[in-house]
DNA sequence: CGTCTATTTGAATGTACTCAAAAGCGGTGG
DNA sequence: CCACCGCTTTTGAGTACATTCAAATAGACG
């Protein structure tokens, strides 16, 4: 089961808690352990859950009508995820979420978010930072993907998360940059060979 | 000058501000007219200002080494625009903003930011808020960006942005999708055929 | 070991880019 | 008011980047 001590030093990482606004946040939240290949958020449901992930891996992605998944983000320990349009609004989602590893979250429901901002109107701080440096990561990728070749944006994953690359599989991390598994395979052959 | 109305209203459709969290909120405020083509911000230097359009339009674009600019918002009316990661962080930024049209914004220093979520916590939340919002944005973005073809990313933004076109010069447009303005030019013309 | 899926490889194709040139358009000055 | 200039948009030919399809190889798991 997750760890609360993971998210709370992540929290107070921004803002400081009492014991009773951490009690709080604790008593929302609900904890839960993931198989690798997991399903945890379906596309097409509304988004019942923003996920922190305290251990492992998951990744939020969208399935084309050809059956093409594209993958949004991978989140790894530390970092929230889940579709927050989908949430706020309980319109079906276009994401769903699955685990890439076995994975500890925590859970929270939308009733439980509000609350929790009602509650410890602390984290609306909190989270507003969250969302903000969000902001600036998805900024930079956009940025990539306009302008960038998919041989440079490989490159720049690795370099951002040189880690990931152990255990996503490739045809994932294809995805998210935007190429075919195949084309992905070439540009690493010719990576290679310098 | 800009309105302080307008922003004022655009803040109360989230949370309600008492007169005297307004005035907090006006005072810490700069209010500048742009004309078309002005520059507000420069790639380069630190980012100086958490932009607020009250009307008009703006651009927030990167250039590449090779002289390219590639365009990662357009802001319009009642929009927030600026390079928050350089602003935070006192980097130089890596993208400049200028004005598409004769312009009106407010502006807001770092000091002045931290001093208005000080001052007036509640702002917090509408950060919050406009944070999540524009994520729920990039987000649709970069799907976009990986998963559809120029075409598609030209019908979906003419639906999104309807009035943008009007006074956008479509080379902009096409640094906004993430294509020459030649192809966009030839995607224009087939779709005109049908 | 066999099966299933992931990755690699190659050939053919399509999408988007580069370069060059022509056409359109708006503003300015004579 | 028209002519000219500079800039944007269009058009076309040739090229490069990335995909599709098909098949071979390699890995993972029961």
């Amino acid at each position: 089961m997750a760890d609360f001590k993971s998210i709370l030093s992540a929290v107070e990482k921004h803002v400081r808690l009492t014991d009773s606004e951490a009690a709080v946040l604790h008593s929302l939240l609900e904890s839960r352990s993931l198989r690798a290949n997991e399903l945890i958020a379906n596309a097409g449901e509304p988004s019942q859950h923003f996920i922190f992930v305290t251990m492992g891996c998951l990744m939020t992605y969208h399935t084309s009508t050809e059956g093409v998944e594209h993958v949004l983000q991978f989140a790894t320990a530390n970092w929230w995820t889940g579709d927050l349009g989908s949430f706020e609004k309980h319109t079906p989602s276009c994401y769903s979420t699955r685990a890439i590893a076995d994975t500890e979250v925590f859970l929270l429901t939308l009733k439980g978010f509000e609350e929790l901002l009602e509650r410890v109107p602390k984290l609306e701080k909190y989270f507003r930072i969250i969302f903000q440096n969000s902001l600036i990561t998805h900024g930079g990728r956009i940025m990539q993907a306009i302008s960038y070749t998919a041989e440079e944006r490989y490159e720049a994953f690795r370099e951002k998360y040189p880690t990931l690359e152990q255990f996503v599989p490739q045809k994932y991390i294809a995805s998210y940059l935007g190429v075919t598994p195949e084309f992905l395979s070439k540009i690493r052959r010719r990576l290679m060979a310098k």
